[in-house]
DNA sequence: TTTGGTACTTTGTGATACAAGGTACTAAAA
DNA sequence: TTTTAGTACCTTGTATCACAAAGTACCAAA
């Protein structure tokens, strides 16, 4: 069986998109483009394909809102905003991904 | 739909249980029930069901090896230690977790 | 010989990330 | 006018992972 090094950091990203998600729309609205750009300037690389469909999910549990605005070139954009619910679990968010690098630093040791 | 917090824990600790498994047998070899209470002990809980058929990946894939030792007590148990290839694999791990973190760090700013 | 404890294993399910494809709008070039 | 390129959004199928829930097997004490 092969080690895939890629698939590593694939799999570390899983369960920390939607903290990045949200930790990117907490400090302003963006539209799905655009935090993709964000998050390859920080270093990790998401395809649409997985965006997306999250974006739809954080939207349907209540965590985001969104409203259309027309593009200064090309079809308009959906503008993504955090709502209440939206920073409560960010909150919740923050505090597991803190523990989560205490434990691992616990382990090291 | 709603939100569980949770859920949200275990989402984020897919990816890195592998991590954790190799770091604490980088330090010494452990059986599967002892390596549970080490993560326990950290903070992390997890269950024979998640531990086991990781255990057995790594060791598919070469990065552990094992060995039964009889018991003072109870059935033989079977002793998990990593091998060359595992310690390269943790190597690569450990930099994609500094990576991740200094990420996460990143879009907090 | 039955019971309780320890240890290992397997199966089915839900959630996530991704690859690959598609739709639709706009503007500039042919 | 038609075509092409660019931008933006969306969907489907697949692989992987964590977990719940069950099962198997060994040992020792009651």
């Amino acid at each position: 069986m092969e080690v895939n090094v890629e698939n590593v950091r694939s799999q570390m990203r899983k369960g920390v998109l939607e903290y990045c998600i949200l930790s990117i729309l907490d400090k302003q609205e963006a539209y799905a483009s655009s935090i993709i750009e964000t998050l390859k300037s920080a270093g990790l690389i998401v395809v649409e394909g997985t965006l997306y469909p999250l974006l739809i999910r954080l939207k349907n549990q209540g965590s985001l809102t969104y409203r259309w605005e027309e593009s200064p070139q090309g079809p308009p954009r959906k503008y993504y905003c955090i709502s209440e619910d939206g920073r409560a679990l960010l909150g919740v968010m923050d505090a597991s991904w803190d523990e989560l690098v205490e434990t691992i630093k616990t382990l090291k040791q």
